[in-house]
DNA sequence: ATCTTATTGCAATTTAGTTGCATTTATATA
DNA sequence: TATATAAATGCAACTAAATTGCAATAAGAT
């Protein structure tokens, strides 16, 4: 009994993240298979590729939850190595940035996941 | 012509802030405030507090908008200085951590400001 | 005191995300 | 291959956060 069936609509948005390195937002996904699937199940195979640690989900400035391909610790121990996403104000893309962010260790908190987004202009839109 | 006039609702606001260093989620200001203002009027308030640099925002994992005490980028030039938030699993408080968090100047990009949360458990919740 | 315009309240609306349930489908096993 | 079973899906209704338009109100400059 895998966790995770290889049905149709995993297979299509499985694809949408091999097509696309960025991080790819619950509403862009919705609306690129509109015709294909249903957005509750949109929701429901992005849960379950995040618990399978296919993708990690972060909520960006806009409050729109995004996915982007990998597990959220990949390397666990060193918990607090985590790299960030970056979101481009001008055109509304979002990237995951291969850099990793280190965070001090904090008295009196205990540090389970951390998420950083950067925000400004993308190679693109520089220009 | 003041861009921000210091009406009850301003007052009002900024007394929530006064009194809770934390984070508060615009959610919380409307319940709290529920009998004194208009939910409208508590987004909007915020908005411009914000446009004042008199408060900052970010959104939690939980796609709550939060705001804090606090312009984004109190000194300038180091705009990759930033301090994160902490959210808390169990019981839900975030605060603003003083800590400084450094990111690497990264190529093609341009940062303008910067997000960081880290979740976990909040000294309150570890007993 | 008056005028200008920022601010507010209210109701309606939009939109992201969730839930319950009946139906369908992947896949393990006989 | 056929079948059983649990996972996955579609659909419709729902919740909650956030937005919008507009008329009424109030801050503060003159």
């Amino acid at each position: 009994m895998s966790i995770i069936r290889k049905t149709k609509s995993v297979r299509l948005i499985l694809s949408a993240f091999n097509d696309n390195k960025d991080a790819i937002s619950i509403v862009e996904l919705i609306n690129k298979f509109n015709k294909k699937m249903n957005k509750t199940t949109v929701y429901r195979v992005l849960e379950r590729l995040e618990k399978s640690s296919i993708l990690h989900s972060f909520v960006g400035k806009d409050g729109l939850k995004r996915y982007a391909k990998g597990g959220k610790n990949s390397n666990s121990k060193k918990i607090l190595n985590s790299h960030p996403h970056f979101l481009c104000e001008d055109c509304g893309t979002s990237s995951c940035i291969p850099i990793d962010i280190i965070i001090p260790s904090i008295p009196n908190y205990t540090i389970k996941t951390s998420e950083h987004l950067l925000i400004g202009q993308c190679k693109n839109c520089l220009s």
